[in-house]
DNA sequence: TTGCAGTATTTTGTAAGACAAATTTCGACA
DNA sequence: TGTCGAAATTTGTCTTACAAAATACTGCAA
């Protein structure tokens, strides 16, 4: 019996809800939306909560409301692309190959940069996370210890750059890393191919060599971009 | 007689009197907000207008709320650091120096990398608006006319990179530029100095050259940052 | 017929009151 | 002293009512 999906609060469901048909396409950019009454009866709430689930659709940029024309979906260029749910819906189908290669731009730019600010800013705390996340890499019996590793690892070296700036671009790194785990699921075998490219990584780090951790992480991401397009000729041939 | 600033909405008004109060520092991690019957009556707004408000600020991270135990100010590791309102509440009062380098940090990250890639990838009315900001700028005859143009002539290079996540992060470039205008609002004689740094950038995306949009455009960041401390050494003296 | 003004209508915005759900706290009892 | 259960408090949700804003329409006059 497949229960629904319990988030913890109703607004919350909505937003999710709501939120998915918008990113997914189900309502596109300058449709109307029902009236607050109407879908909120659709929706089997009440148009209070209703309401405060739209508020949180208003702040991320998805949809505007004037009073006696409606609730209108906004054009994408005004989305908060970087907001976590807004990339989580678009991720929740297999994003297509245009996007993936948008989110490896985005890694290709934000990574050997933190990487290289992480080698400058990093105390001896933060080096002894990153060694932690590499040391249950290392460890990974199966791609979703793995992941979850690998998020962890991507994530400690953000957060030794010592920029709340930089450490809130991790929604984007966790997407594209998201993706990719999902992508090579079926290719499973040689999950910890990428292991010496973090090694470098995270030696450069370590002796605080800003040059060389940049370099080496470059070298990743082009490693990982070169592993997707391979993913997809598979897929493809399948 | 000055009226109170009139946001469209009330609970858009609570959402910004609250953002302020924390971001600000006037609420701090941890603080348990009052209970929303009695904060409702302090704002001057019902209950549902309140909560309206506390949704969205629960979506930028900023708060958090729990039957019983109430609503607590989040750490500040959780807040949504690059949206849009998030960086402007940071930026009301002058910002500290530490945050004027982190933003300058990012510009470093973004900038190059956005230059390279709108080399790449602009088209030819993409890059009409680039250089229409530029005409704009070179012909503006006071700070608040550059101000405008510049901020219009980075989002045009964010714009040409044809990756809607590359252009989320204009909110980041719109806070550093707007506290460099800021912050350079005394010197107002020479605010045109970087013009030359400008028309290089719109060179090499013209002629589709990323290596020396990328390089130009690094040059541009590194001579603004050198004018920052300027200006600052001057604050101090003066 | 066309233009304008004023009115009607529709939709979101705000308020208020009641009750449900959750969670902590405190007390009773073993 | 520990554990279970009841009470109290705070957020969560629903309902109803009305205010405000903006469009659409209607009728009048030029």
């Amino acid at each position: 019996m497949p229960r629904p999906i319990q988030l913890r609060n109703l607004h919350a469901q909505v937003v999710h809800e709501l939120g998915q048909r918008i990113v997914g396409g189900q309502l596109k950019p300058g449709d109307l939306l029902p009236r607050e009454e109407a879908l909120a009866e659709e929706l089997q709430v009440s148009r209070t909560a209703l309401r405060e689930a739209m508020k949180v659709l208003t702040a991320k940029g998805l949809i505007e409301a004037r009073p006696k024309v409606g609730t209108r979906v906004r054009e994408a260029r005004f989305w908060h692309q970087l907001d976590a749910d807004v990339l989580t819906w678009r991720c929740a189908t297999l994003p297509t190959e245009d996007f993936v290669h948008k989110l490896l731009e985005m890694r290709e730019v934000i990574e050997p940069a933190a990487a290289a600010s992480a080698a400058e800013h990093a105390d001896e705390e933060q080096i002894k996370r990153l060694q932690d996340a590499y040391a249950a890499m290392a460890a990974a019996r199966n791609l979703d210890e793995w992941a979850v590793a690998d998020l962890d690892f991507h994530q400690a070296i953000l957060d030794a750059t010592n920029n709340e700036l930089m450490v809130s671009l991790f929604a984007v790194i966790e997407a594209a890393l998201g993706t990719f785990f999902v992508m090579s699921a079926q290719a499973a075998d040689d999950f910890r191919y990428s292991l010496p490219h973090h090694e470098k990584v995270l030696q450069a780090i370590c002796r605080h060599r800003p040059d060389a951790a940049r370099r080496d992480m470059q070298h990743m991401v082009a490693d990982s971009r070169a592993n997707m397009a391979r993913q997809k000729r598979a897929a493809r041939k399948g």
